[in-house]
DNA sequence: TTTAGCACTCTCGCCTCGAGAGTGCTAAAT
DNA sequence: ATTTAGCACTCTCGAGGCGAGAGTGCTAAA
């Protein structure tokens, strides 16, 4: 990896600056007109000429502008592009949103969505906080009618799981309520593991109930078992990159299928640090799904206890130093959320 | 309303039938070869020609072939297409995968979006279940830490709604179950409006429960309160008439932003019978946002109790036949799961 | 090392033109 | 009174040609 001048590293940041505005190749003597740099158009030239060597830019064809290639926009995100922040007023507009939400996880998410969205101007999506060690609090059990009954548990987190289940034999309220206050009594702050050893004390009937409880336990633990929040999908497409229908296809296919998604998020970001920005830039040669656009991803939560993921996704040219703020101080907000619904 | 002749009507049909296939304008020639038609293709063009002075067809210029109208579409879909069934494998196929989701009204919805989807090649969505007339039948308090506690409530219909508060001052478990335990006596199988007359023999941490309770159950008769499922949005991309960006755009905002779509569902179905499916050609004047597409739209569900809506988003060139078919049979499905839920 | 000058290259929009498809009319056939 | 063959006419679409404009790379001077 050469080392570039300081003047090269000037060059190449504008180029991408002035090509992120405006979708067009940039020329040497515009990029001296529209930032009034005091050496010329050759000079430039002849520095936009090495650089190309180096692989940071090449051209559409012989006689246009430069463009960025992947690898100098990965170069820009790394060594020039500078840690920004979100204006002050912008957090506190964001945190105020947050904060009348409530504890609401639901309106949490879809107003994290949204505001990724809006603030890059990209498409956006967030994986609920799914429990990593999820530890049995409280269960309730509800007669409905003749043999149906109604199964309504909560994990650590105010994680609340329902389910809806037949019995073998009509069982009374009072019976029930006396079999979830028995496993109330006798479950307390355990993981699945740990229930498992206790069924030796139960009756039959809630031995039944706790291997219920076992299972749904284990499936909050799926890492997309939650819901997938996404908002802005309209924004890509006004992005001139997805003009090709087919382009376009791609990208919000990997945004609707969960498959992909899954896989993506358990490759990239799952054995990822809570606190640093990931950015994927054009596929980086393994995702062919996403050999247009870019993402820029994080985790967020306590690990341990309860993490899920938020990212947005749009072109390669994409405004990387708002978005990846803007994903940084969202993650920082959910985190702070997890913490709170934690709080014990 | 003019009346067309039998061979009128038999030739929009055909139109209709080979514009859906090709997204070609069909020509005279054409049709009578692809057909076989006993007559000619100049009777095909007079015919043609009458049918383009009703309204039925258009000619995307002088000398192309011919193009079914808006209007055209509607009279097929009233008129000639006819009431087409699902086949039996096909349904089968459908209920089994729907069965095997047990209760679990997350999983049902997702497969119902994901089957109008996949069968109908259009862009789906669906609403979960609202509760129309909410009654009241279960509630839990679950101190969590220090002033922080979780409620968690039941509604009829299994609907489970949670939420976390602040109290004034710290209160313990034993005094919130009791709290708890008062309030499921007495508020049994009440509506909002019922539970607003029994505050009175109730002390102020009751109080202060039913009030969140009446304020939760009120939210939960909103229209759209609930998630809205979504899927296949690629498929529309797909299509040739979503070719242009700004089209496909417009089409997928319909989906994406809340607000229309409340909108939209608020004016047409709401007020619409359970079983009948309605069909929405082109924006039928009203509707900006869809002057590119068609929906297709059916609610499901036991008036009174709990009802949702589903639909279809796809091109004004859809297969209305398979499409409607799909629609009503996933509806039928839904409902029969609706009915099981607050069987009691 | 930087810069002015200049020839060269390549795209893009615009135009033209011919092929092809499909129509509408008219006159003959049924 | 319908239906059909025949034919002139219209319009789109793609290919090819052309000129303007933008931007480069090189060379030679500063």
């Amino acid at each position: 990896m050469p080392k570039l001048t300081e003047r090269q590293k000037l060059i190449l940041a504008l180029v991408i600056r002035s090509y992120i505005e405006t979708a067009q190749p940039v020329g040497s003597a515009h990029l001296v007109r529209r930032f009034n740099l005091d050496f010329s158009s050759a000079t430039v030239r002849n520095e936009m000429q090495t650089l190309t060597e180096l692989g940071y830019l090449r051209q559409p064809h012989t006689s246009a502008g430069r463009v960025p290639t992947e690898e100098g926009y990965r170069y820009f995100v790394r060594q020039l592009m500078g840690q920004s922040e979100l204006p002050v007023a912008t957090k506190h507009t964001i945190a105020h949103q947050f904060y009348q939400a409530g504890h609401d996880v639901d309106r949490w998410m879809r107003l994290a969505a949204s505001v990724l969205a809006h603030h890059s101007q990209a498409a956006s999506l967030v994986t609920a906080p799914h429990t990593e060690q999820a530890r049995f609090k409280h269960l309730e059990l509800i007669a409905t009618h003749g043999r149906q009954m109604l199964m309504v548990m909560v994990l650590s987190g105010g994680d609340v799981r329902q389910q809806m289940l037949s019995l073998a034999e009509p069982v009374s309220q009072e019976q029930l309520s006396a079999a979830a206050a028995k496993i109330n009594a006798l479950c307390q702050g355990l993981t699945p593991e740990g229930l498992a050893g206790v069924t030796a004390q139960l009756d039959v009937l809630e031995k039944d109930v706790i291997k219920l409880v076992i299972d749904d336990m284990r499936r909050s633990q799926d890492i997309l078992g939650g819901e997938v929040y996404r908002d802005g999908l309209t924004h890509v497409l006004s992005e001139p990159e997805f003009a090709e229908v087919d382009v376009a296809r791609k990208a919000l296919r990997i945004l609707e299928e969960r498959s992909l998604l899954e896989d993506l998020l358990a490759r990239t970001i799952m054995n990822d640090a809570i606190g640093g920005v990931q950015v994927l830039i054009g596929g980086e040669g393994t995702w062919e799904e996403l050999r247009d656009c870019s993402m820029v991803l994080a985790r967020y939560g306590v690990p341990g206890l309860a993490t899920g993921t938020l990212g947005v996704l749009g072109p390669i040219r994409m405004a990387y130093g708002q978005t990846i703020s803007t994903v940084r101080y969202v993650a920082g907000l959910l985190s702070d959320l997890v913490v709170d619904l934690h709080a014990e």
